[in-house]
DNA sequence: CTCCAAAATGTATATTTATACATATTATAC
DNA sequence: GTATAATATGTATAAATATACATTTTGGAG
């Protein structure tokens, strides 16, 4: 449910201006998603969405596009710096990343799993790595997923 | 004074890990400048800066980057003018396009349709879509070529 | 199925942020 | 210079957001 709820609330924000999370909580609420504001809080937190200055005047709720890259360069942290989403179907694993920031992630995964992998390739936003099975993609889509969120 | 305030707030957030407005404030003070929350709540708005998700679990002042342009029918436009073929194998859907143009309709489908796309990797002439389903990738090419079509 | 642990969520509330209103400061015209 | 308008700021507080704690739900392991 909580995925669901995710991807619709990025829908959400993508198609209207909205201002407050108690706004967000009822558009959702019309949509079926039964949650509260301090759900919604959370929910921002995790996909990183920012109230930032809208048109005129107000405000609005929007995906924070670029966090600056800073600190050093060890792999978890290229890895949580870089990383928008994880995702998979079939026997692929799909991870989407900040412009340009594809190849980084691909070298470092190739490092720290080159054992369930059996190959990667990176574009410029997106990776994907091609596992043996339908259960290895989603094993590795949820592990990837624990490290991405502990790191944040 | 608001010019240089500004300057030095920016300068403020982009060194430190800024969680709180009452912190931001506390700094400035120290920095010799006289202000109160509510003026830093105004000068945030009109710096365009955004409370989003730091590293370790907090939250952190940033600036927000430019958010991205969004009009469908220019995406469309991109896409009849660059696209050469299309065609899909089992869950992956293949869009061939003239040199160099493969990025910009990766771009344009990714905006477009976001929901179905579990993923997305553009060469240089060749884009690689990963999709959910066999089935997808069928309707994924049908709605492909109809659009393409349609624009010529 | 039962038990346990982890994750998700709600409730109530503390914390944080935005703003109405009053006052001060700065700029502009004369 | 003075008068007037526009801008900036503080104070107090309303509005919005984050979170501690309690409860429910979910996902295995046996």
């Amino acid at each position: 449910m909580k995925r669901t709820r995710h991807q619709h609330m990025m829908k959400l924000i993508s198609e209207k201006d909205i201002k407050t999370q108690e706004q967000l909580t009822e558009l959702l609420r019309a949509d079926g998603f039964a949650v509260t504001q301090a759900t919604v809080s959370r929910d921002i937190k995790e996909l990183g969405l920012v109230k930032t200055t809208a048109q005129f005047g107000g405000y609005k709720y929007a995906v924070q596009s670029m966090p600056e890259i800073e600190d050093t360069s060890e792999q978890l942290n290229i890895f949580s710096k870089a990383v928008v989403s994880i995702d998979s179907a079939l026997n692929q694993v799909v991870i989407k990343t900040y412009a340009g920031m594809a190849q980084a992630v691909a070298a470092s995964l190739d490092r720290m799993m080159s054992n369930e992998i059996v190959g990667s390739i990176a574009g410029d936003d997106t990776v994907l790595l091609i596992v043996r099975t339908e259960e290895t993609a989603m094993l590795t889509v949820s592990r990837l997923k624990k490290m991405f969120y502990k790191r944040r």
